[in-house]
DNA sequence: ATAAATATGTTGGATATCCAACATATCCAA
DNA sequence: TTGGATATGTTGGATATCCAACATATTTAT
């Protein structure tokens, strides 16, 4: 439908800038990262940089973002059912997500990391819930997005502190039917 | 002297291109790309590519030419003196050159290279010569660096010949002292 | 031989990027 | 604390790149 052409020169410049603060976060903390050093290793102007991000959390804001976006597979969206399978492949998606991003050591910022995280997920959830119960009214399903975004989270933290022993799916299998009883019309 | 700052995007579209037509080289021969392999490759639009090069033989000539200075040494043109280092090297670098080229194949084209390569000779020895003679008229000097830079491709030629089993070095030793008897004064 | 398809160059107007300069803000050593 | 250095954003004008459209070649298939 809203087919509109994106300049090239836009994709290029956006995807050198997410690179290089990819490839700089990999060397250094993000605290230690200036527009400079991203504008540098991109080759491009500083003043560029804010034509396409507002400063460099709005740059980590997106980076994460579509990060995350494609960890979780686009089926999912397709079908838009918030069922079992949903459920394992978001939380999948999340830790999925912590693990390369505790490769690449953003330190110094996880709790800024974390809350990207669950807005991702709240605004997953929400659309999902807004398929599933059209006629609740939306004050409701929102809390409810955010209350299944902060457990999704917690979950994966909780994962990640037994030392990813068991599979993910494994993981979050036993609570899952709780999940489905909680959205039950 | 002339201190002229050269916009960035100028050498990074033109770093592309080169890169892009290197890269392309190597996978097909040189009579089957396009210009719009090439700012495909590049990511660049193809009026782009006619901004910075008449045309894919005059970006094939500058490729040729750059690849073939960076063959060279920088202190050879800081003496800028003709004697059997500067023979040694420039014979090396013309050798070297040979070689990483018929790694890239530019099948079909061969003779063009040949004609770049010479001009690019005959340009070193002109200014060498011009700067062992200056006051020699100029035209005796261009014969002279043209006769040298088809001698000194014909021994490469001729070297690749043997299938490389001599170090150009020693290939080369035989015949300087003739070289250095004919530009004596 | 003819037509259709593809490649080559060129152009004018739109837009992204560059640059230098500026005002603030933050950091850090004397 | 103070001052110098460095980082952050912003702006206006200059320039490189994009794009669509065009006219010609050149290639390919029938």
């Amino acid at each position: 439908m809203s087919e509109k052409r994106t300049d090239p020169r836009i994709l290029r410049t956006r995807k050198f800038i997410m690179d290089s603060f990819i490839e700089l976060s990999s060397k250094k903390e993000f605290k230690d990262i200036t527009v400079k050093d991203i504008t540098t290793e991109a080759m491009i102007n500083r003043a560029t940089f804010y034509y396409h991000f507002d400063d460099i959390y709005d740059l980590l804001e997106k980076v994460l973002s579509e990060e995350l976006l494609i960890n979780l597979d686009c089926s999912i969206y397709e079908k838009n059912k918030l069922d079992e399978v949903a459920f394992t492949e978001i939380f999948k998606a999340t830790t999925n997500f912590q693990m390369s991003l505790s490769n690449r050591c953003h330190r110094g910022y996880e709790d800024t990391i974390a809350r990207i995280i669950r807005d991702q997920l709240e605004v997953i959830f929400f659309k999902m819930l807004l398929n599933h119960h059209p006629s609740e009214n939306d004050e409701a399903l929102k809390l409810m997005a955010t209350m299944m975004s902060w457990g999704i989270y917690g979950a994966s933290v909780e994962w990640r502190r037994t030392n990813e022993k068991i599979p993910p799916e494994e993981f979050i299998k036993t609570v899952i039917p709780y999940l489905k009883n909680a959205i039950k019309s």
